[in-house]
RNA sequence: GCGAGCGUAGCCAAGAGGUUAAGGCAGCGGAUUGUGGUUCCGCCAUUCGCGGGUUCGAUUCCCGUCGCCCGCCCCA
């Protein structure tokens, strides 16, 4: 009976060395773009109380995390560092006491339990920059320009910048009495909206929120507007004095209370029900407004004039416009999209995002944007503007692959490998080993007493440069005999005059030898 | 959350109800215990993801299950 394979848990990955030195690479250079702009780096810890992120977050988002009770905590899996990233500077008084703003980035894995597929996965890298205590249009631009110049340092050609500004629909919103809860679903689906139109919405508003049957509407229309001035508590006492001066027999019917309860609910049902009819009007409007920058400005301008909404976000994305000009980014490459509304919900500002157009469906590289109330929210004492964000590295890793921009991993493998011939040389084959790895040499000893022969294949599959033969003859001469692979050549050198550091192949044996005049 | 496809060795695979389950690559050992990429020889699945059913007999047919993968939705 064979043990069955232990798999890996779905939608999670083993990392293998030619990847990870890839995505090294591109984290290596991510952060030296970072820093090039005074960004610091910052690590937080991958569980966190799920309260962190229920804070804020957004309903989608929690409804993925990796969320569990252990030993009477609810704890969760990161679904993303942000909000970590916002409780971090909140709790540690070295961070708060410094000079604003604060610009960190931060690298590491998220989770989320989400259906996993080609650039999706359950576990992922983020790595991305977060600038508190920095508002206005200056700090926008910077971080947006940021996102992208990074992309470009890492080659990558095909993508798209897509900027929207989540305040005109929230200025839109704040003016409605909407409750809470169906103020969320909205934002929520914005995207939806826009793709599968007005009434598979309203089919998922229904699950959340009946409406009341086509009979029943209407009949209520003088009574709200008996009670539209007056506050809740006063409409039932006023509905009780209503029902015990008309003097009617209540037996075998709902006691009073309940009726005054049930008919205030439902006056409150009918006037969201108009509420989110406008609501959705303008939502439908506003996702029309996508496309070229001189194109949606104006149409932008003339919605939030017939609606009367403050044109200020639009400023906000005109004066980021020019100032993105200033940074020498590629205009073409620019959309904006008033309809964009981000999966988080704690973006008050300016978002953005940044798709690749060969990743399909898994083509989002980039997400962020202007989070001005997340930090008081996550515990914060002052109002704390701040804005950032974060890429997918293994979704830049599949844009770059079918760029085919990768960058190559050749050239930093293992320098020399040590035979010793027998088991008396053992001692004398690691003091040479050890000598040489002081040296900056990468050297690989046989450590299965294979023969010569398999040694030498053994170091053409693994394509090292340089073989170093221990025998007894050697190890009395105290010297080596070193080969070079590619041209056959071989010669015996005392321990002495092997070369301090490793030479590139195309110098051949002499590069091993110290120089002497 | 919805829909489709696929599971035979580390990898790529052939087999279509009948008993040593082809072949190739990789790996290991040897020809060759101090000199390599070629060549030659040997080894490498008591079993076809797992469980049940049909059958004299199942890797093959049926049911279930798990896993992987590809669309859609949503996200990094």
């Amino acid at each position: 009976m064979r043990n069955p394979k232990v798999e890996t848990v779905r939608g999670v990955n083993d990392v293998l060395t030619e990847t990870y030195q890839i995505q090294q690479q591109i984290q290596n250079q991510l952060s030296s773009c970072f820093e090039s702009f005074g960004y610091r780096p910052i690590d937080v810890p991958v569980i966190e109380y799920t309260e962190l992120f229920l804070r804020k977050s957004g309903e989608e988002l929690i409804s993925r995390m990796y969320d569990f009770t252990y030993h009477n905590r609810r704890l969760c899996l990161r679904p993303e560092l942000t909000a970590s990233v916002a409780r971090a500077y909140v709790n540690n008084g070295a961070l708060q006491g410094e000079p604003l703003p604060v610009r960190l980035f931060y690298c590491g894995p998220a989770f989320r339990y989400e259906k996993p597929q080609r650039g999706r996965y359950r576990q992922f890298t983020q790595m991305g920059i977060e600038a508190i205590g920095a508002g206005g249009t200056m700090a926008d631009g910077e971080i947006i320009a940021l996102a992208c110049q990074s992309l470009d340092r890492l080659g990558l050609q095909d993508y798209e910048l897509v900027m929207g500004n989540i305040a005109v629909l929230n200025q839109f919103l704040a003016a409605k009495p909407l409750e809470n809860r169906l103020r969320n679903f909205l934002l929520a689906n914005m995207e939806k909206l826009r793709n599968d139109g007005r009434q598979d919405l309203e089919k998922g508003l229904e699950e959340i929120y009946p409406t009341f049957s086509a009979e029943e509407s209407g009949s209520t229309a003088r009574l709200k507007w008996l009670f539209k001035d007056l506050d809740p508590q006063e409409a039932h006492l006023t509905i009780l004095e209503l029902l015990e001066s008309m003097n009617v027999n209540l037996v075998g019917m709902r006691q009073p209370e309940e009726i005054a309860h049930r008919l205030l609910a439902k006056i409150e049902r009918e006037d969201q029900q108009s509420l989110i009819e406008d609501t959705l009007a303008f939502m439908e409007e506003l996702a029309q407004l996508k496309g070229k920058p001189e194109e949606v400005l104006p149409a932008a301008e003339q919605l939030l004039k017939s609606y009367e909404i403050d044109s200020k976000p639009l400023e906000q994305l005109k004066e980021i416009l020019t100032l993105l000009e200033s940074y020498r980014l590629d205009s073409s490459k620019i959309i904006l999209d008033l309809g964009m509304s981000r999966g988080i919900q704690y973006y008050t500002g300016t978002i953005f995002e940044i798709h690749h157009d060969t990743l399909g469906q898994e083509r989002q590289l980039c997400g962020g944007g202007r989070y001005d109330d997340l930090v008081r929210t996550v515990g914060g004492n002052n109002d704390m503007s701040a804005s950032g964000f974060s890429f997918g590295i293994e979704r830049i890793r599949l844009a770059m692959e079918s760029e085919g921009i990768l960058p190559s991993i050749n050239g930093d493998g293992v320098h020399a490998l040590i035979i010793p011939v027998s088991e008396a040389e053992w001692g004398y084959s690691i003091k040479v080993a050890e000598k040489l790895r002081h040296s900056g040499w990468q050297v690989e000893m046989d450590v299965r007493g294979k023969n010569v022969t398999s040694n030498l294949k053994y170091a053409v599959k693994r394509d090292i440069p340089y073989v170093m033969v221990v025998g007894e003859r050697e190890r009395l001469a105290g010297t080596v005999v070193v080969k070079n692979m590619a041209t056959r050549e071989q010669q015996e050198l005392s321990l002495d005059a092997l070369s301090p550091s490793p030479q590139p192949l195309s110098q051949g044996g002499e590069g091993l030898c110290r120089r002497s005049g």
